[in-house]
RNA sequence: CGGGAUGUGGCUCAGCUUGGUAGAGCGCCGUGUUCGGAACGCGGAGGUCGCAGGUUCAAAUCCUGUCAUCCCGACCA
């Protein structure tokens, strides 16, 4: 797109579509450090929200707040196994601690004599630095369960990056705890996934979601076993929203965290760990926005409702002043709320830069509505637009709120639905993701073998989203063939292409 | 890391083939007329052409290297 207005449709590129929205929106912006992004005010006040809300899910069920460091010792990675074939890859160690001038002055270099006797590794996930101080925390039955999240930033050196889809550097929380028991592990892990991340996604981000557990080959390195919430994008592509691992003793063990139980034994704990991070802005723009910008679920937008003044000279006193005054009420009620009394733009400009931004609802404040006792109302949701009284105005926009709150849910519901499909034969599994771009979700039956599951995904770059952990149709549940081997398979999983 | 493309005022790009004093539109600043879905006039500011070498009297332009970004693969929240 050569023009300075507007974005590239999203049937047209929907990649370009994405790239252009987070920037022109104001959401972030590339910044001067390789694979990092620059999160701009905009951005972050969906982030705030986030975090608001799922912090206080977080307090809700039991869990504290603390801060662990930046700096992992590279020793503590090579602890466990998985864990460092996982994560190896795509860390950045710090080894010096010092700068000095390089010999032509012009510049700066590591100097040699600060080098790091044991380097460190920028975290890529906490498990390690929390395990190895959970070991001195954790001593009795009576220290457990220890439930304890960390907001906090993470680096991963992506090869590739996309703006808050996959970055090097990324906001997150991360969950880690500890417990005495392999059932209490599991309710803890499960209680993450149902009661705080699917919750968040379906109430909060208006986006469905299906829970499921990773096959072997999808889950977190060190992990027992993974729990996911998936979603759908338009472009019939998964994302994965959050993850919730059951960890099993692995780290209990690699970092010797025992506990001596009421009858005096000593034994390993048991461990979870859960994420959701800035990924989920990617999520919920991929899921509901639209060639003409953001849309956001009311309960995330920075700003829920603008109005916007009409008018020039005693008019716009008058108009700016209805405005303001209308705006007070609905903050009054909790509602995020902006006048856009900018002067040098005009009121089609603004509508258009509201509805790049993603504002729920925009009031026309014009002279002749308002001395007509109605003024206009546009839903950013729908393309509807209604007169409402003034005197209904502020009563009408928190109702508007929660509609479209739950239309945007239905209408991503209803796509979801329309999307997924059940496939019996190989020859369909392949025609449903030939070419480029997605082939929503198929149900399919699998032989749950690491083999198979490779050999799909080479074939047709789909792979196992997910094993529903509630059938989405009780025939999910009757046993099949493998779509690939023709093996026996006891149930349907989730293929889909995914970010 | 493999394949492809691109780096020139804040943004989108032209100029490069055939070396010779850096351009346009948008945005920005000032000003006036405007203001109901991206208004217009006039006057301004702003770039050592990604970076580092090299060739040359002379480099945005040619050569080498490097870094970054985007697209396609492998990897991944």
């Amino acid at each position: 797109m050569s023009s300075n207005y507007g974005i590239t449709p999203q049937g047209e590129n929907f990649s370009e579509w994405y790239n252009e929205l987070v920037v022109k929106a104001e959401l972030a912006d590339h910044s001067a450090v390789r694979g990092c992004m620059v999160i701009k005010p905009h951005g972050y006040a969906i982030w705030e929200l986030m975090q608001r809300a799922l912090d206080d899910m977080f307090k809700e069920t039991g869990h504290v707040n603390a801060y662990f460091p930046l700096l992992i010792p590279k020793s503590f990675f090579e602890k466990e196994a998985d864990h460092v074939d996982g994560f190896a890859k795509e860390c950045a160690v710090v080894t010096h601690h010092r700068l000095k001038a390089t010999p032509d002055g012009k510049g700066l270099m590591p100097d040699p004599d600060a080098k790091l006797t044991e380097e460190y590794i920028i975290r890529p996930t906490s498990e390690t630095i929390i395990w190895n101080t959970y070991k001195n925390w954790i001593q009795s039955y009576r220290d457990l369960p220890l439930l304890i999240n960390q907001w906090a930033n993470v680096m991963r050196w992506e090869m590739r990056t996309r703006m808050f889809l996959r970055t090097a550097e990324f906001l997150w929380q991360e969950g880690h705890t500890a417990h005495a028991t392999y059932e209490e592990a599991e309710t803890e892990s499960l209680t993450i996934l149902h009661e705080c991340y699917g919750k968040f996604a379906e109430e909060w981000m208006a986006v469905p979601v299906i829970k499921g557990v990773k096959s072997e080959g999808e889950k977190f390195a060190g992990a027992d076993h993974t729990y996911t919430i998936e979603a759908m994008t338009q472009d019939l592509r998964a994302i994965q929203a959050g993850t919730s691992h059951h960890l099993g003793q692995s780290f209990a063990k690699a970092f010797d965290v025992t506990f001596q139980s009421a009858e005096g034994k000593l034994e390993h704990v048991y461990a979870t760990s859960w994420g959701v991070s800035t990924r989920l802005i990617g999520t919920l723009i991929m899921a509901h926005s639209d060639d003409k910008g953001l849309v956001c679920p009311p309960k995330l937008a920075p700003v829920q409702v603008v109005f916007i003044p009409m008018g020039r000279g005693e008019v716009w006193d008058v108009t700016v002043a209805k405005a303001k005054e209308l705006a007070a009420e609905l903050k009054a009620r909790g509602v995020r709320v902006k006048v856009d009394d900018r002067t040098k733009e005009g009121p089609g400009f603004k509508a258009k830069d509201w509805d790049l931004k993603g504002a729920c609802v925009r009031v026309d404040v014009g002279g002749r509505e308002l001395e007509a006792g109605e003024l206009g109302v546009a839903r950013r949701d729908s393309e509807e637009k209604l007169l409402v009284p003034v005197d209904q105005i502020v009563d009408r926009c928190a109702s508007l709120l929660s509609e479209i709150q739950a239309n945007l849910y239905a209408k991503a519901l209803a796509f979801r639905e329309a999307n997924t499909v059940r496939v019996d034969t190989w020859d369909e599994f392949l025609a449903r993701f030939d070419g480029e771009g997605g082939g929503g979700f198929v149900l399919a039956h699998w032989d749950g073998t690491q083999e198979t599951e490779d050999k799909i995904s080479e074939a047709t770059k789909a792979t196992i989203r997910c094993i529903p952990l509630e059938p989405l149709h009780p025939d999910d549940v009757v046993e099949g063939t493998c779509v690939f081997s023709g093996k026996p398979s006891k149930q349907r999983v989730i293929f889909a292409k995914a970010y």
